[in-house]
DNA sequence: GTCGTTGCAAAGCCTTTGCAGGGAA
DNA sequence: TTCCCTGCAAAGGCTTTGCAACGAC
């Protein structure tokens, strides 16, 4: 049976605060104001049981890495911008799969990571 | 300048070959057929060096890792094969990207990676 | 003869694992 | 009291780097 830890619910607990796309070492970061004490591989190990438990969801963004976010959120895409480094989520879908996918290919999921200028970075 | 060696020459030709996405573990088998004492150090440092003269093209696909394809390529897709665990090219583009896209934003470039089953797979 | 390139080994990241002690239930 | 969880350190992958020897030009 699952525990509940101080240390599992500082990392919950940092999810929550930030509500975005989350580095492994802001994980650690931010979780550590919370616990202290808090280690690396407690980090690692609690966020395996939560992508288990489907209550994160593990992002491999192209040229930043390993990122997470919490998986309730209703399915959307990621924009990063190169200027000032930031990744925004952008609601909804743009993709319209059925026009490249072959004839009885079946599609189970799809990402989509688009980059380029936020509207601040692009202003100047 | 850079100079011409049987080590960057096989490598080019496993790309030539091939024609498709390629793993570095991939890259230094097909190439040590070619140079039996290519080494892996030598492989990244190649990959590295075709990649700034825009040759290649590195792609960070999730739950797969680094892949990489040649640059000449005109804009493509990715689908992945759960069932085969081949990936295999998807022509033409199914982004609308303008649908999601905030004003002010610009879009630089943008992947998009399928997943699912084959027709192969999915037929049986 | 230069100096870019290679092979080898070591070092660097990021992530996982073994282990003994600690703490939730 | 049980046994899941934690911190620490070591070990594992993948990738990069230092260095001396090699070889393209």
């Amino acid at each position: 049976m699952k525990r509940q830890t101080a240390q599992r619910r500082a990392i919950v607990q940092v999810f929550k605060q930030q509500d975005r796309l989350l580095a492994i070492s802001e994980i650690l970061d931010y979780g550590s104001r919370i616990v202290p004490s808090l280690n690396q591989a407690t980090v690692y190990r609690n966020l395996k049981q939560l992508l288990e438990a489907g209550w994160l969801k593990q992002i491999n963004y192209p040229s930043l890495g390993t990122r997470y976010e919490r998986a309730h959120k209703i399915h959307h895409h990621h924009f990063h911008c190169k200027a000032c480094n930031r990744v925004m989520d952008l609601p909804g879908c743009a993709l319209k799969q059925e026009q490249i996918v072959p004839d009885g290919f079946v599609v189970q999921s799809h990402d989509v990571f688009l980059s380029g200028l936020c509207d601040r970075c692009a202003g100047r």
